[in-house]
DNA sequence: CGGTGTCTTGATTCTCATCAATTACTGTGG
DNA sequence: CCACAGTAATTGATGAGAATCAAGACACCG
């Protein structure tokens, strides 16, 4: 069932950042080890703390990134979508991975293995350098969120993580195109499943939010965000 | 009063990523553009939201990491002591910084400008492969700050944030080599003076850690883990 | 039409932030 | 050297918010 060689040429991910160097001078060699593999709905693409196997690109589908966090609950750490990596922490000395990834939907992601990685760093000092510039950005986020939930009440972390998901996979005038249960999302925004329900009723009472069964709406975003800032301004004066 | 290029080469920092290629070929130009610059105790390295005006390396003393967080609270990112790396986020897109540094005592700091860090980095891809695995440990290390404050107790956040201040600034069989007020603990652990401080005397009471003033001692770092790791283990089961 | 799992709502308990008041510590000037 | 002022540390009391527990509604699937 594994489909080898999806072409980088050809590929349609503006956003991936092997993609985008598929022409530079010496990179042939290297586009031709990876591998390209399918992955059916929720199955796992990272096991948490298996032996490091490379890095992954997602070509097609959507994934969530996550760890088992305190009582062996799930923390999503983000979601990804075409031409995004993962398993970008295995590259320290680190010898398992600390993450985990599984599939949203069906979905087929690219393998470089990591010495391949590693040579191809090396050698294409551009592309090495906007590893750089994606960590940099990433660790941004990632310590946003560190901020974000040492002091931030339930609604604004479910308000924040509403923002994330339509951001990423919102098209506007209409409902968020990915499937989460509710569960998924208190582990992303870092609580439980009743506080995400409660606080998305209230939402969509306010009329901030659509809610028709699993789908949810933001047809405002300046509302939203209006609700964390103006939270913030109030205290902070 | 600024002190101009402190010479990488003869620098004792082991753990600094410049100090260790220093001796690459092709890298004294950008070596003789590094500016050194003195700080005394409680100064601002970075200032939150300045504009990027490059990387830093501590060449001596202790500075901490911080982003201002919900009602104008303190975030503690990090703590970096001598080698260390400040304001690594700079590198993506961002034109200023999303976060502060601020000197923890007298220290010395080693500026380079980010156009001569970018070239740097496109020259010597060892650096950048160097950089890499540095941006992957650093991230893996932030994201598993953002699993531990979603779901711990304020006195797991405590103990955790007093085993990581105990491995990098503890000296075995005696107090931790750094004054930090309870407010800073509490910075850095994502909750309040007053808990921090209940915390303290708790773990002192049970024989935990040792307390003499602002100092704190930890005489057994097994100890302290098993606080955390027993919780786990208990209700994960 | 059961049955399974997700979703929802309510009630209870508990943790933690906040407020307030007291004590210890530090440095400074007389 | 001591009084003092100012700051940091500590302890207690209280209330708000959130996790947990429990029970019921709903949808989906065989």
């Amino acid at each position: 069932m594994i489909r080898h060689r999806i072409d980088c040429l050809s590929c349609a991910n503006t956003d991936c950042l092997i993609k985008k160097h598929s022409k530079d001078p010496g990179i042939e060699p290297y586009l031709a080890k990876k591998v390209s593999i399918p992955c059916r709905k929720s199955q796992n693409i990272i096991i948490e703390g298996s032996p490091i196997h490379g890095l992954y690109f997602v070509y097609s589908g959507k994934v969530k990134v996550l760890t088992t966090g305190i009582n062996g609950r799930e923390q999503i750490l983000r979601l990804a979508k075409e031409g995004e990596m993962l398993g970008q922490r295995g590259f320290n000395t680190h010898q398992y991975y600390p993450i985990g990834a599984s599939a949203l939907e069906d979905s087929i992601v690219c393998n470089f293995p990591l010495d391949v990685m590693k040579e191809m760093l090396l050698n294409i000092p551009q592309l090495a350098y906007d590893f750089i510039s994606f960590y940099a950005e990433e660790l941004h986020r990632s310590e946003t969120k560190v901020r974000m939930f040492a002091h931030m009440t339930v609604r604004e972390k479910v308000i924040d993580a509403l923002m994330y998901i339509n951001r990423k996979f919102g098209q506007k005038k209409s409902y968020i195109n990915l499937a989460l249960s509710r569960k998924e999302i208190a582990d992303f925004a870092g609580t439980t499943e009743e506080q995400v329900i409660r606080v998305l009723s209230t939402l969509k009472k306010e009329g901030l939010i659509l809610l028709s069964g699993k789908k949810i709406g933001v047809p405002d975003t300046d509302l939203l965000k209006k609700e964390i800032a103006e939270h913030h301004y109030y205290i902070q004066s």
